[in-house]
DNA sequence: ATCAATAATTAGAATAATTCCATTTTACTG
DNA sequence: CAGTAAAATGGAATTATTCTAATTATTGAT
């Protein structure tokens, strides 16, 4: 049953990207692929080592243009923990995260839709969010997620 | 019932800085002051010019250095929002935060502890969380706290 | 396929927040 | 009150990110 898991990226991609009236360029596609490839947390940085394994020439200036592209499509998420550089997550599903102290790995912490309810529920009347945020900072047994 | 309620913080701030062998110098104490004063979210730079009424002569980088302590001590708590300058926050009791879109205004959702329970509940056996961060993003009708 | 128009990429400069460093000042101990 | 260690200070350095102006790539129309 092997089908390229890529090519089904690169039509979400693709998509996202024309209903913006936005270009699929070899960069957009390379940063997205790349993020898509590893289910880590990884800075603009660490994009860009990657990206350019392939593209040897694309700029920082770009890899945070792609970023920011991707992002505004929803097609990746933007993660902060306190002042560190922003990481960026593949997993568009609701979710909170939570980062071992010791060792500063980032894992992914599933929220069903119960949970999401409830953790809604703590507003009062008058405040409607379009989003959150939820992130434990704490040790794990955990090794990898 | 007039009572100096900086009294009751000078007691708390001077306390909190024994116990870890520190020193209650003039910036110290006034920069926690300012920030009891008001149930705001100011940055280290809105510290900075409220102080400087008292204490003109202050740095910014003494500003810094009195925040670090005085979070190290649990006295104020630090909010981050994205990538935007730090806040800090007189609020000790478990709450969240909701921030709104249109005004940039910061409010303090408080949590009971049924909702910090639950709110932990959503970790998975192996992971121990010190602390947790919830924050909101959305739009409100209310226009202050 | 070619071309013009427009969007995206690029390198490097600029910015913002924060931290670092070396020096001076202050607070505590005896 | 003097000596010592901690803290404050100003400015330089750092880090992450954004901006800018010039070049290059993509797209739609011929």
């Amino acid at each position: 049953m092997a089908y390229d898991i890529t090519e089904n990226h690169k039509r979400a991609l693709y998509s996202a990207l024309r209903k913006k009236g936005l270009r699929p360029t070899r960069q957009r596609t390379c940063v997205y692929n790349i993020i898509m490839s590893k289910k880590d947390h990884p800075t603009a940085d660490d994009i860009l080592n990657r990206v350019r394994e392939n593209l040897p020439t694309i700029s920082l200036a770009t890899v945070y243009n792609c970023l920011e592209t991707l992002v505004d499509c929803e097609l990746v998420r933007q993660v902060n923990f306190d002042r560190s550089s922003t990481r960026f997550c593949p997993n568009l599903t609701p979710h909170a995260h939570f980062k071992c102290s010791e060792t500063g790995n980032i894992f992914d912490i599933s929220l069903d839709e119960e949970s999401v309810r409830s953790l809604k529920a703590v507003l009062p009347k008058g405040f409607k969010a379009d989003n959150f945020e939820l992130s434990f900072a704490g040790s794990t047994t955990i090794s990898s997620n």
